[in-house]
DNA sequence: CGTCGTTCGTTGGTGCTACCAACGTTGGTG
DNA sequence: CACCAACGTTGGTAGCACCAACGAACGACG
């Protein structure tokens, strides 16, 4: 009989839901980072690159949602462990060419692996089925968000 | 053509969406509760004491997973505007009984209001149904991880 | 060709939320 | 009565989102 749990009138919020439900996954998502001593920017960015190629600060905070100033800091992270290179954009002298290097992709895979298991850990109470429900509520809402809120 | 979009290997992630979406949550409560100067947990420990009468910090923290620092904070806010007060307990000292005052309710009437406002634009792009759905989903998993990591 | 508005990367901040450690005080139990 | 647990408080850290301002470079336009 554990007297402590619910709020109801805030509880009772999917909003509030969804935060919570941020929290956890954010903290074990953030705990299997922890083992490589990054934090989500690092892997969103790392990413971003494997997938589109050198591609401009400007571009990759644009793509990723992530304000330039904390982009970066993230890239100096990156770049101090030499995961990542910064290379002048002959064609623009204002850009930086972010370049994923070789370190950095056999990086990538050991951290995307560490980020698939934990987010099976999180939804391992619901069915695949239900997995996908619930992406797809998610993807509804958010692309509906996006439209409205072009950057 | 909008070539500023997705990042896949992230963006396919349910942990991502799930964050992306407590932003826009936490963004659209915050805004609303902004008008009144609130932040999330003044909602929050208002809605607990509407509910729940008369509580003790250590009760709150426990009920709505707020640190007790953090708590303590919250509270201060509240005492200021007269919202609520901190009585001690007289069957036992160490405690604070936290008190929900009359203009605290009617405070938590016109907050509520604006958090459901906030909520419905959100979920806007849901139909009644899906929102259902979501929110099944999200108890879901929440329920399941609540009983793994009890407080 | 020069001017003007825009974009780029950078610097240096702020606010909110989630935590954690330590403390003196009080309670409850052996 | 001694000891440990719980309470509220203090003071601190970390991550993430966000904002303002800046010099340098670009592009468009007259």
């Amino acid at each position: 009989m554990n007297e402590y749990r619910p709020p109801k009138a805030i509880s009772s919020l999917t909003t509030w839901k969804i935060g919570q439900l941020a929290n956890y996954a954010r903290n074990v998502v953030s705990v299997a980072l922890r083992a490589d001593g990054l934090r989500r920017h690092h892997a969103t960015v790392l990413s971003a690159l494997a997938e589109f190629g050198p591609s401009s600060q400007a571009d990759l905070s644009r793509r990723l949602w992530i304000d330039p100033s904390d982009l970066h800091a993230t890239l100096n992270d990156l770049e101090e462990r030499g995961w990542i290179a910064r290379n002048p954009d002959p064609s623009d002298k204002r850009r930086n060419l972010v370049e994923l290097r070789k370190s950095g992709v056999t990086a990538l895979a050991r951290v995307q692996k560490r980020i698939n298991e934990a987010q099976s850990t999180l939804l391992k109470p619901l069915s695949a089925k239900q997995r996908g429900e619930l992406d797809a509520l998610l993807t509804a809402v958010l692309t509906h968000h996006d439209e409205l809120h072009p950057r």
